[in-house]
Parts: structure tokens; sequence; C-alpha cells
DNA sequence: TTGTAGGCGTTATCAT
DNA sequence: ATGATAACGCCTACAA
């Protein structure tokens, strides 16, 4: 039988009375524990128990100035947000890791260059500790944002203002190794035998997409423009720069796709007009992503990266130098990637 | 230039000393200003600008008991979480509910079936005011949570247990007529003379999935088991469940599939068993899903549910009932469905 | 090891 | 219309 619960929920202070302690001694059992009797230890946390007792957060907050909580940030304004699988999952990374850490997750969409206001409005309000970003383009004002209220942050992504001058001071971010998987991806197709090696191109925006342009280079050092296309990361945009392609060189034997959705644009015009994969065309995507790569017809060739554990790794940064607590910037780290090879090449 | 700035950031304290009022006048004017001259009013706006000063959130919560966020929970322990466009579709619509009212949206992922003690202290120390919840399955311990801890909660989606005693009390939820939705589809096939319309349902133990299979039923009162198959709501099950069905009833001359993920999976499977689309076989979707239904080929007919205007609903209900403080249930509304006629039927 | 007491930044209740 | 002043629930020196 609970005993009459006094009006609201209870305080620290009930929970004191019952156990017959001070607040200073429960709280301390709260947190820890360390340095009180274990008999007392004890008595508090039946006390805890029976009265359901659970701390009030704002109360805590307000007095250790911090929040438990990061915001996460997602500036794409289109549907691409979570209709593509890579950021459900580095979400997912990110979620996982929060969690272990009792830490939230609170979730800010942007979805028009207005709503910066509001953000800069809440990052500076003290409801979250540090924040996690995505996919910044290069006129991004989110950065300059963090900088000012002095949000540590960690980026998803290189971010792309990092080649100008430094006006925008040390980032830290969890990148891929975007160029070196794509020289890894076009060496291989070179290796096959290709010839003439094509390449559809993210939005040039994004440092993904340059990364990876750059890489397709790097071992095509003469590649005319007529063999690339821009696409926009997504399934349809891949599909306008396969044609586009195919009309300038009916020819080409090869093409690297700069990620999976567009691989599989492509995949779809090249079936239409009558190429065979790989017969006739190698296909190469990149990003491995879940539900497209494995179940594209035929399976793709692609560029694996560990995206949730990416996720996972922007977390642990953040949280790193929120525990250090001294404002240091978290450092960046660029993970690996590996060529997994299927049907399409 | 600002003066020197004391330690950390500006407090109301700081803002009425330097418009020479009081604190309490400062707060008044923070909060929208009613009843304080026009005069002192600019003179707190022009301190707080000056300092820019930003009200401390944890400090109002503890006294007001709002945190002005809520806790949007997705229980979905599987990858469908973000990949499936229905959710992203109906956090947009709550994301853009909540910003128009100034309420932050805290994202709860659940992992594990353990996630749910985190998830019950999370919610009941005081760090949101309400929750949305989503696609909860029969067995579902959230409901039960919700309800101890006294937390409102509106559902997307009708929760399974309603058929049960009402153990749980009055539940709100937001949900489409799937029912009548199906009716509609099912209606429309056999009006086009479809003689053998199988059904591809989705997992039994959600109501989404229940409900279109009894609209279907209600049409077609003596359909055999043998032109039903369970799917999972994904485009490999409704592959296997298709299979399935031409097995057993190689003359079906339709499908109406209980989501366009599942109907797109359908569809290769019936191009790869030679039957064309429509012409042997007519297809039905539900969902109406962007990307999937209109670039299916050929482009799906289906059963149209506005699903971001869905989420709106389930947060402005949430938010309705947060205002009213009264602890009433928010209620419930069934919004209605189209069918949305492409190529497919 | 335990308790006392002050303060975190705000809002709200009173007088004035 | 404005200003003291008391909460809100917790943590944390500091004292005992």
């Amino acid at each position: 039988m609970a005993e009459q619960l006094p009006a609201g929920r209870p305080t620290l202070e009930a929970v004191a009375a019952r156990a017959g302690v001070s607040r200073a001694t429960a709280s301390r059992v709260v947190n820890g524990g360390e340095g009180v009797r274990p008999r007392l230890v004890d008595k508090v946390q039946a006390a805890i128990r029976e009265l359901g007792y659970v701390p009030n957060h704002a109360a805590r907050t307000l007095v250790t100035r911090r929040t438990g909580a990061v915001a996460v940030i997602i500036a794409e304004p289109e549907i691409r947000i979570f209709s593509d699988p890579f950021f459900s999952r580095q979400i997912r990374g990110i979620s996982k890791e929060l969690t272990a850490n009792d830490t939230q997750l609170v979730l800010l969409l942007v979805e028009d260059r207005g709503d910066y206001d509001r953000i800069e409005r809440y990052l500076a309000g003290g409801h979250v500790d540090g924040a996690l970003a995505f996919s910044l383009h290069t006129d991004d004002p989110l950065p300059a944002i963090t900088r000012r209220i002095g949000m540590p942050t960690v980026y998803g992504g290189r971010p792309g203002w990092t080649g100008g001058a430094g006006e925008h001071g040390p980032v830290s971010y969890v990148d891929a190794d975007n160029r070196g998987g794509a020289r890894e991806a076009v060496r291989y197709l070179v290796a096959q035998g290709r010839r003439q090696i094509a390449h559809i191109a993210g939005p040039m925006d994004q440092t993904s997409a340059t990364d990876r342009l750059d890489g397709y280079r790097d071992v095509l050092i003469d590649a005319g423009p007529a063999l690339i296309a821009e696409g926009d990361f997504t399934a349809a945009g891949g599909a306008r720069a396969m044609t586009e392609l195919l009309d300038r060189r009916p020819g080409l034997d090869a093409v690297f796709a700069a990620n999976d959705l567009m691989a599989t644009g492509a995949l779809g015009v090249l079936r239409e007009r009558g190429r065979s994969v790989p017969g006739d065309v190698a296909l190469v995507g990149f990003d491995d992503a879940e539900l497209v790569a494995e179940t594209a017809d035929p399976p793709l060739t692609t560029v694996r990266q560990d995206i949730e554990g990416m996720g996972r790794l922007m977390a642990r940064l953040l949280l790193r130098t929120l525990d250090k607590e001294q404002g240091g910037v978290p450092g960046s780290v660029i993970t690996p990637t590996s060529l997994v090879l299927r049907g399409s090449a």
C-alpha cells in the first residue's frame, strides 16, 4: 500500500524524510552513494523505491549546468532527410551511443532558412550541452552560430568551408574516406579492363560529392567533362545523369556513381536503353545502403562505409569533450571504406 | 562595444540592473510585456539585446513545471523506422506543428525491450510535457507506463489493445480510415471486373494491417485463405507474399497490398513471372508513399492518406490538452483516405 | 560520514 | 504599474 502521496511527485526532501536522513545524504545516494554508510544507502534506496522518486531534471540542470541532452540538427530541407537510409543509420548510431551514456537526443529539423533564428535561440537557451549536425552545404549559417554561442559541435561529413580562410576556427567532424574509397572503386573498374569510365557525381556543394569526384579524377587524370554528370544523390537524379551520359558517350563501359541511390536510378536507365549490367556497362555505387545495394538487380558492387559506426563516433567525440568540460575542440576522424564486390561490376 | 560580460551568460538580474528596473518587471517584458509601461518595455528590450540575454530554460521549467518539449517515441526495433517514408512524413508533420508552437521534439528510439525502463525514467523525470508514440504492437508496454506516470500521450495509429477490456483506460490516437480505404480499393477492383482479388496483408499484430484486411473482407466476404498472404510491410516481404499467392492461385487477376512498399515488391515478382500489370493483374497499394508509388513502373494506384497531416494532428491534439492542463484525454481522430488512380489498376 | 545552509535563474504572490 | 520576496528541487561547499 502506498502512503498518501503528498500532492505532486515526491521530492528529494520527501525521500530524505522517509529515510530519516538529510537531503544531502539522500542526494549523495541518488548520485552514486559515494561515502555513505551502506546501511543508510539501503534505507534511502528503499525510500526512493517506495515513493517512486525520480530526480527533477530541471532542478538538477539548474545547479549542475548540464542538461544531459544533445541536439541533432538536420539541415536538409528536402525529402532526403529520412528517406535516404544514410541518415537513418547515422541517427541510429548516434542514438545508441547517446543512450548508452544517459544522454537524450533532441531532434532539430531545419525546414527553411528562417529556422536558424529559432535554432540559435534554442541552442543558446541552455537546452542542450552540445550539438551534432549533418551534411552542411558550403554556405550554411550553422557553424557561425555554434561558434558564436560557444556550443561544442561535431559535424557529420567534412564541412565545405574548410577550404577557405579559417574564419570559422577549428572544426571537428567525422567523415568517411570518400576520396580514397572513390579511388579504390575506379581503380577496380580499370583493373577489370574498363576503358570509358563515367562518373555520376553528387551535388557540388557537398564535400562528400566533391571528394568522391576528386578520387575519381585521381585515377582518371584525363577524364573529360563529357564523362561526368552531376546528380543530386536521389534515384531520379541518378537516372537523369545516366541519360545524359549515354547521350554524350554511347560507348561508355563503366559508371561510378557517387551513391547507391543514384546507382539504382542509373541501373533503370541502363536497362531501358538495352545495356546489360555488368556485361555492357559495369556499375559501382557508394554507401552500401541497406535495402538498396543488396536488393538491386543485379546487386550493387559498392564502396561501403560504416555509417552507423560513424554516428556512434560523432556522439562519442562530442560526449568526450563535454566531459572534459574544457571547451577544447573534439577533433576529427576519417573512417575507412572498403569495396564490396557484388554483381554489378 | 559590449560591456565586460560578467562571467557566464547574462541573467535576468543583469538585464534588470542594466535597464534600471526590478527583476519582476524584466521578467514581465520577457514574457510578453503585459501591463508594463511602453517606456520601460523599450528599456528592458534594449538591455536584453545589448547583453544578448536568453532565458535559462531549466530555471523557467523549475517554476512553471512546463518543459516546452514533447517526446516522440518510436518503438520499431527494425530497419523500417526511417526507411519507411511513412515515418519520415509523419515526423515531419509533427516537427512542423511543434515548431510552430515553440515546442521541442525529443526523439526516443527504442532499441530493445530493456529500453523501456530508461524511457519510463525519462518520461517521469519531467523532461517533457507529453508524448507521441507510433505503431504500437499489441503487447507494447508503453501505454501502461504513460498511464502509470500520468503522461499525456497521443498514439499514431489505433493501438491494438482496445479490443480487449478497457484496462488501459481511455486512449487517444490519430489513425487513417484504414478499413474504409481498403474497402474502396477492393470495390474499385471489383468494379473493374476483376474476379480473383488477392490480398497481401501486413503483420497481424498491427491494427493498420488488420483493419485493412477487414476492409478487404468487408467487400469480399467469401474470399478464401488461399487469396491472402501475410507480409511485413517491406518490399522483400511483399515479394515473398506475392510468390506464395501466385503459387497458390496462378489465375489471380488482382492484388490489393496493404502498403506501397509491399506492392512494389509484388510488382517485381509479377514482372518476373511474366504477368503484365495491370493487363494480367491489377495492383493497388496503400499509403501513396512519396518516391515509391509515383516512381514505380507502372505508377501505383493506391489509397492515399495524408500522413504529414496526421502527424500535425497528433501534435495538435497533444498540445491542446497540455494547454488545458486539466489532464483530460486528448481524444481521437480518424482521418479520411482517398483512392488515387495511376497506372497499376 | 553526515548535516546545515546557500544559491542556481526564473516566475508568481503579494504589497505598494 | 512596479517592486520585494518567497518558492521551485536540487547540489555542494563547509561545518560538525
